[in-house]
Parts: C-alpha cells; structure tokens; sequence
DNA sequence: CCTACTTGTTTTTTT
DNA sequence: AACAAGTAGG
C-alpha cells in the first residue's frame, strides 16, 4: 500500500492518532503522504466518515478527495465531475467517505445548519463576496458621511477585514482607535457589521467568526462534531488565521487526534491574517504532539532547487532541500525591452517546449499582479495558443452575473438588501436617486429591511408617477419568482432574465457586446442546469443519512452558495490541452514541467505596497513559492519598461535577482534584437516596433478559411474577446472573435507572412 | 425627477 | 477599461 514512501513519509502515514506536525517542505510528496495516511486509516478499520480534512483551495479539495477515492477504490460520485461545477464533495453525501473541505465552505455548511442558534441570522443567510461587500461599505459611508477619496472603500474593506481576522470588535477597535481616522473607521466597521446582521448576511470573514461563536456558545454542537470527526486534518497550515486555528483546536480538543501539515517558508498569506505562528500555538497546545519533517524533493532538478535555497537561505527557514534527482538545464533570468518583447519571449519559449511533445498543461505562466495577463493573454491569441487564466475576476463577479443573481437573491430573502439595490432600477424602470431614497427613508422609519418594506402594500406612500409604476412592476417581479423558488432552477434563472426584461436592457446599454453577455447569461442557466441534475442525481444515491447530515436545502441555497465559495474551480477538463496563466499566489500547491515568471522587477515583485508587517521578506517568499512549482525548466524574465495606465514606465530588475548571481543561473541581459540595453536609450523606432505587428489593425488584409479573402475594418477589446470587422471580397462584412476565427494575415497582393 | 453623457479614479495577493 | 460620481438635458 505504501510502498516507494521514504522514512519520513512512512512514519507520517502510519501516525493515526494524537497530536501530529508534518513539516513538508516543496515538492516533498506532501499531498501523497496526506491522501495515503487517510487511506491507512480507513484500511486499519477508521470509519471514512470520521475523518475531515481542511484545505485551503476548492482545487486541493478536489484534488486530494480524488486521489484519496482512488487509494480507496471508490467510484466517483457522479459523471459530471469532468465539467467542474460540482465536485463530488460538494452535497454533503460523504457519510461513507472522508469530508475534504476549506474551511469556508465546511463553515457556511455548518452554518446553514445551525444558523438559529446565532440571534438574528437564518439557514437561509446571503454570503456576500467582496462585491457585495464593497457596495455594504459604500452604503454605510454615505449614511456616515465619509469622504471616499480620504477612506476609499477598498482599503476599508481591508482594515475591516484585519480587525475581524484578529477578532477584534467594533467595539475594540473604536477603543483602541489613537487616530480620528481609526476611529472614524472603527464605526464604519460597527455600522457595517449591524448592517450585515439585519441583512441576514454574512461575508468571507463572518462565516469563520461565526462558527467560533457558534462552537464557544453551544457546547452541545461542539460536542456532537467532535463525536463525529474523530479524526481531523488541516493543510497549509502556515496559511491559517487566527479564527482558523481556534476552530481547528476546539474541533479536536476532545480527542487530540489532529494532523497539521505545512511549510512556514512558504507563508504567503500574512496580509490576510494568517500567521505561521500557529505552529507554535500548536506546539503549546498539543504538547504531545509528534514532528514529521518531510525534506526531500522529488520535484525539480538540482539546478531549480539551487535557486529556491538562494531565496529561502538568507532569511527565512533554515531547513535544506535536496533532490537525487539528474540534472536539468540550468534556470534562466532573462531581460526584455517591453511587456511586448516579454510575450513573444514567453510563447517563444512556449511554442519550442510544445514542439519538443511537452503537453500544454504541464507549463505555466506565472506573474505577482493580474493585471500582467493582458500582455500575456494578447500574444497567446495572436499565435492561436491555448490558453487559461486561473483566478483573476470570476466569471460570477460579472456585472450581468451578479445582477440576474441579485433577482434571485432579493426574491428569496427579504433581507438581502444588497441584492435589491443592486436590481433596483436595473433595468432602467424609472426609479432615481430622489424615489429610492424615500423608498428607504420609509423602511427605515418602519424599521424594516427595504425588502420587507417592498412586500407591503403600502410601500410606494409618497411616492408617484413613473417611480410608483417602477417599484410595482419590481415587487411582481419579484413575486413572480418567488412562487417558482421551489420549482426547478434553471427555470428560475431563466425566469429572472425573462420577468427583468434583462436581455433588451443589455441590447439597449451596450450595443457593443450584448451578445458575449448574453451568452454569459446563458451559461448562468447552464450551470443551474448542472446542478439541479447532480442535485436530482445525488438525492437518489442511497446512502445511509448521517442523523447530522440533513443537508435538504433548497437547490437555490445550495447553488448560491456553490458561486459564492467555489467560483474559483477550474475543473481538470477546462485546464486540458491548455498553458496555465496565474498569479503566483494561485500557483501555490501545483506543479508544472515547465514554469515562466514573469514581471521579476522592483515594485512587482518586491511589491511596491507590500504590507508593512511582514514585509519584503513575504515577497521573497512568493518567489520562492513560485520557483518550486518547477519540475524540469524555469524561466524569470523582467522588462525595462511597462506600460501603467497610459504611461511607459522604466522598470529595474528585482533585487532578489541580485542575490541570484553565482548561482547556476543564465543570464540573458542582452535584450531583445534591437539591442538597446537601458531604458534611456530606448526610442522611438522600438516604441513604434512593439506596438503593432500581428497584422490586425484597420486597412490590413487577412485570409479567412471559410469566407476568404477581406480587409479589417474596426478592431475592439483585447486578449480572449478581441473581435475584429472585415469586409470580405465578396461585399460581406462580419465581426469576428479573433481568438476562434481561422484568421490568417496576408500581405494586399498575395503572399502569406507568419508572426515571428 | 429621471436618464444619458462626461469626467476622474482605479490595480496586490484571496476565501 | 470599468466604474462611480457629477452634470446637462428632457
């Protein structure tokens, strides 16, 4: 069973009881010795469903339940696994098998189920994500007359967000406030929290504070979980925060069987709240605790691993990485002109590996902000590459997304007040500044929630004309859906874009790219779909129902909650065939063959705002992070100038570079053919050259497949929705998305050219 | 009193 | 670019 497992690893493995640390350095089988210690488990008689395991991400959820279930052999749960929206974990139908969750999404379901036992809150409590969130915030300022350009929301948000992961109250917080800032901010914090709980609300940071409360006040439920998870597992531990830790600790305070596994010199998450000094609160609190530390590498090549220890050596960790693995080519730093010049190098690099049989999912593209995509993204179209961002803006966090979603939300709960405002007079319904705040001067008055005020008849006093029509067409709207909430989701969702009139609104708002938004709304309905099938398919599974377990929420709930904690899962058949693009903090945990930072330059990687509390050190261990998801070949490249908003600006490399020399590292510091070296001798000629030369600018001549020869016309919008027009030969003129039309450029007269 | 248009701001990382 | 706030026009 556990053969080919190292010492260290064994000894892991066959630790089932009481107290254990695992220190796993990168790339030293970590999830292997995880998913094979549940299987040992389960093999020397421990019931699967006694056993729950925490992980950071929904993908290391999935990942580490699918390779558990196949050490297992239990069948997957259901067929759709390969379409993503769902997996397997996700429905609470795991009596029979481990419980492999994040700690998000194992509270909300905690949560849900006894969410009346937490004053005002309901099972039916809105989460609210970071949208959300910002529009709560921007509410209360204005009911605080705070000034945005002196509290701009988002670092609110963020203030707000540390209190609560520190646990500090409002009403802490105010104390403590030394500044008029602080103070001003403490009570945006308290006014922002009544809020939340008036909406039935909870955000990202609520649902660990809540369940802390949840486990401190009510001692039975403690209880009957720590009967339950006998056995209790937390990865990524350096990541946990504090409400993280004490969940953890009162889970398994009863039985001390809690295995932590982690790696403190790959801490990226301080900013968040999270704090490697859990290990020594571990240590304290399970005295009895045993250490495993697991060392060797079994991912990259001697000439990666020389990297990484450069970084990790100076000042964090001490613990050394060795591999017996046979050399690699050597790691290389490589300097280019421009963001321009950086994308043809990367795909250079991309297009010689897939040339040489390396499959496009074991390469990645990684880079510190998002924003250093977009280049990135352009050329890989440009040369018809495959491609997927992970992460970045969801594909829930759409603006058409959120509001058909905010329908669905204002009509299952009156207390989502959020979601009505955001729908309010969405589409245009004749209701304005003036109207809506009467309207919510008036629930105020009532003491109501706008929601609830909307659903009596008498909600529309003082209020006339084209606003009156406005609210009562919204309220049978609203109640329109609301007597198909129990029917079957999709209809509902299609009800929503249907009864809103949303689709003419989108026609009416942007004649320019209605349609990808409709299609996206049309996906909406399609994962509705999905889920109301696994859903129907799961409650057919006869499984025998654990009596804590009654998971029979509504399809609604259920699928809320799904967008609003697990948007981020790509599934493996979406990231098939194609090069992985993301940040270096969404790299954390995987593995590729092939790996290119991008973007190593002062201000990105040193970030230029990097907390002031943990510093330049986090951002040196970011790259570190970022180094050892290497397997066989590394690149960083940095650029001497990059364009921010509409300014070219020079770039210096990073200066975790420096501490690279004497390395084995390349160095390629002769940049890009023109030959110029330093960004003061740049020019014009270069500028120019970097600007445009994929053939697809207005009055160029391109080949189609299909529709032949034509003559672009207008080109819009950039990476993946660049979309062109083109007068064809034959007078025909059609828009095309660049990234799937079979587009060559071709010179006027006849002869074909190829990007570089 | 509402809508459509113009202007200024905005980007660190994520559940 | 995408989004909020501010302004003119209906």
């Amino acid at each position: 069973m556990s053969e080919g497992l190292n010492k260290a690893q064994q000894e892991a493995v066959s630790h089932h009881a009481g107290p254990l640390v695992v220190i796993a350095g990168p790339g030293s089988g970590k999830t292997r010795v995880m998913t094979q210690r549940i299987a040992d488990m389960v093999h020397s008689g421990i019931a699967p469903g006694s056993i729950l395991a925490i992980t950071f991400t929904n993908k290391a959820a999935e990942e580490m339940l699918r390779r558990t279930m196949q050490l297992l052999s239990i069948p997957e749960l259901d067929s759709f696994h390969g379409n993503g929206f769902f997996g397997s974990a996700a429905l609470g139908l795991e009596e029979d098998r481990p419980v492999l969750r994040t700690f998000h999404s194992f509270c909300a379901r905690l949560l849900r189920r006894h969410a009346h036992r937490l004053e005002p809150y309901t099972s039916q409590f809105s989460i609210y994500d970071s949208v959300d969130q910002k529009q709560l915030v921007t509410e209360v300022m204005k009911q605080l007359q705070l000034d945005r350009t002196a509290f701009p929301p988002r670092a609110s948000m963020s203030t707000i967000s540390q209190w609560k992961n520190q646990m500090v109250s409002p009403e802490i917080a105010i104390d403590q406030a030394a500044t008029f800032r602080d103070r001003e901010l403490g009570k945006l914090y308290g006014r922002y929290q009544e809020l939340l709980e008036e909406r039935d609300a909870a955000d990202f940071d609520d649902l660990l504070l809540l369940v802390v409360r949840l486990l401190t006040e009510h001692p039975d439920v403690l209880e009957r979980l720590q009967e339950r998870f006998q056995y209790v597992m937390i990865d990524e531990f350096q990541d946990t925060n504090r409400p993280q830790y004490l969940i953890a600790k009162l889970l398994s305070q009863s039985h001390s069987n809690i295995c932590v596994t982690g790696d403190p010199d790959q801490s990226i998450y301080s900013w968040r709240g999270a704090s490697p000094d859990n290990f020594n609160r571990f240590r304290e609190d399970f005295p009895q605790h045993q250490v495993v530390t697991l060392e060797q590498n079994y991912r990259s090549t001697p000439q990666i691993l020389e990297v990484a220890s450069r970084l990790a050596g100076s000042e964090f960790g001490h613990r050394e990485l060795f591999t017996e693995n046979a050399d690699g080519n050597a790691v290389r730093v490589q300097q280019l002109h421009d963001e321009r010049t950086e994308s043809r190098r990367v795909c250079d690099h991309v297009e010689s590996w897939l040339s040489e049989g390396v499959s496009s999912d074991q390469i990645a593209v990684l880079y510190r902000v998002n924003s250093l995509s977009r280049a990135i993204e352009e050329e890989f179209v440009r040369r018809r590459l495959q491609y997927a961002v992970v992460g970045g803006m969801s594909f829930y966090e759409r603006k058409e997304i959120k509001d058909i979603l905010g329908y669905l939300r204002a009509a299952r709960s009156s207390r989502d007040d959020v979601a009505l405002q955001r729908i309010f007079n969405t589409p245009a319904r004749g209701i304005g500044k003036v109207s809506l705040e009467r309207f919510q001067d008036a629930a105020i008055s009532n003491g109501r929630t706008m929601g609830e005020h909307l659903r009596r008849s008498d909600c529309t006093e003082g209020i006339k004309g084209k606003a009156k029509k406005g609210i009562d067409h919204l309220r049978e709207v609203l109640e329109k859906l609301e007597d198909r909430l129990s029917g079957g989701l999709a209809d509902l969702v299609e009800q929503a874009i249907e009864a809103s009139g949303y689709i003419s609104h989108l026609e009416r708002s942007e004649p320019e790219n209605w349609q990808e938004r409709e299609q996206n709304l049309q996906e909406l309905v399609a994962a509705a779909a999905e889920t109301e099938e696994i859903l129907d398919l799961a409650r057919q599974q006869p499984l025998q129902r654990h009596e804590d377990n009654e998971d029979d929420f509504d399809p609604l709930t259920i699928f809320l909650e799904r967008i609003a904690l697990v948007a981020d899962a790509d599934s493996q058949e979406e990231l098939k065939e194609k090069v992985s693009l993301m940040t270096l903090h969404a790299a954390k945990g995987l593995e590729f063959e092939k790996v290119i930072i991008i973007g190593v330059e002062e201000t990105l990687i040193p970030h230029s705002r990097h907390g002031e509390v943990e510093g330049i050190d986090e951002e040196k261990r970011l790259l570190y992070v970022g180094v050892t998801r290497a397997m066989e070949e590394l690149v960083l490249t940095h650029s001497s100038w990059r364009r921010r908003f509409q300014e070219r600006e020079p770039r210096l490399p990073s200066s975790f570079l420096s501490e690279l020399e004497g390395t084995s590292i390349e160095f390629d510091r002769s940049p890009s053919r023109s030959g110029h070296t330093s960004p003061t001798v740049w020019d014009e000629e270069s500028a120019h050259d970097s600007e445009e030369d994929d053939g697809l600018h207005p009055g160029a001549w391109v080949q189609h497949e299909l529709l032949g020869r034509g003559r672009v016309n207008t080109v819009q919008g950039y990476g993946s929705s660049r979309r062109i027009t083109v007068r064809f030969e034959n007078g025909e003129e059609r828009q095309l998305v660049v990234a799937y039309a079979p587009l060559t450029p071709i010179s006027p007269p006849d002869e074909e050219w190829e990007a570089c």
